[in-house]
DNA sequence: AATTAATATTTGCATATACAAATATAATTC
DNA sequence: GAATTATATTTGTATATGCAAATATTAATT
């Protein structure tokens, strides 16, 4: 059945779940090859982007919250891709040698990602699509 | 930070999640009244309507797994509001006289619920909204 | 300076969801 | 009718996420 056609398809609890779980299948799929979920993906690309960066900084950008990001770096540190350094009450995450290296790397999957989703939704129709959805997720606040 | 501002809010992967777990928050709010997540309350109300409606269909309307219905099944038939009757490979899942009693104030939720967003974001634009995920979520099929 | 309030981070716990394998049954094919 | 294939459901296990409480530290107030 198509999600148009469910009994709830007038729902956007409904809709804008089954559409997230739909994308994130697709993004699973795209970051495959980095052996990273998405969400620990984009973390990373943060880090490398702005190496010191604070858990703080993070749950604003990425919108998780806390504990969710403080979960994610520990799984990156694991694997090696990040360090921590706590000074106080702050912390600094910087990427490892390792994962400057996986950059190139990892901007290739967030280019497939995006192609993958454009070529399956047309390019115009999706970039609309991801502009309504974050006027309402702005307006819904906190 | 507004979603919007989010160095990564052109990307539908952050873009869809961002929403979902927006709306998520909302919709728990809305079915706090009845003491159910918001999936438990729609699985719910797909028994009510259709009293027998079997886990296959159940997993066809809502869009989720197999597992993860018969997960939201068993937590409705601790809290007594469906009963499964198994014959052969099939299954029923009816409606207890607990969850009709239940029905309208479930109705109400879901009609809180919409127009707790229609508020904010205004009858059409969450409507047409909702089509275009749907539509987006029909293209990546399956 | 001492107390209080605010902030950043982590931890413990709970939940929803999925995948893959296991079970059980029905349908099809030979 | 026996063997194979397909289908429905459940189970075991893993993951991401969140809330609320705990910690630790800094800032503000008195």
């Amino acid at each position: 059945m198509k999600t148009s056609e469910s009994r709830f398809c007038k729902c956007m609890y409904f809709s804008s779940n089954a559409l997230a779980r739909k994308i994130e299948k697709l993004a699973i799929e795209s970051w495959k090859p980095v052996n990273l979920s998405p969400s620990h993906a984009y973390l990373l690309l943060m880090v490398l982007d702005e190496p010191g960066i604070q858990p703080m900084a993070l749950v604003d950008e990425l919108q998780l919250t806390p504990s969710t990001i403080t979960r994610l770096i520990e799984k990156l540190e694991e694997k090696k891709m990040v360090v921590r350094t706590t000074e106080g009450k702050l912390t600094n995450v910087y990427p490892t040698p390792k994962a400057k290296d996986l950059q190139p790397k990892l901007k290739e999957c967030v280019k497939e990602f995006s192609e993958k989703y454009a070529t399956v939704l047309g390019a115009d129709e999706s970039a609309r699509l991801v502009v309504s959805m974050n006027k309402v997720a702005d307006k819904l606040g906190r």
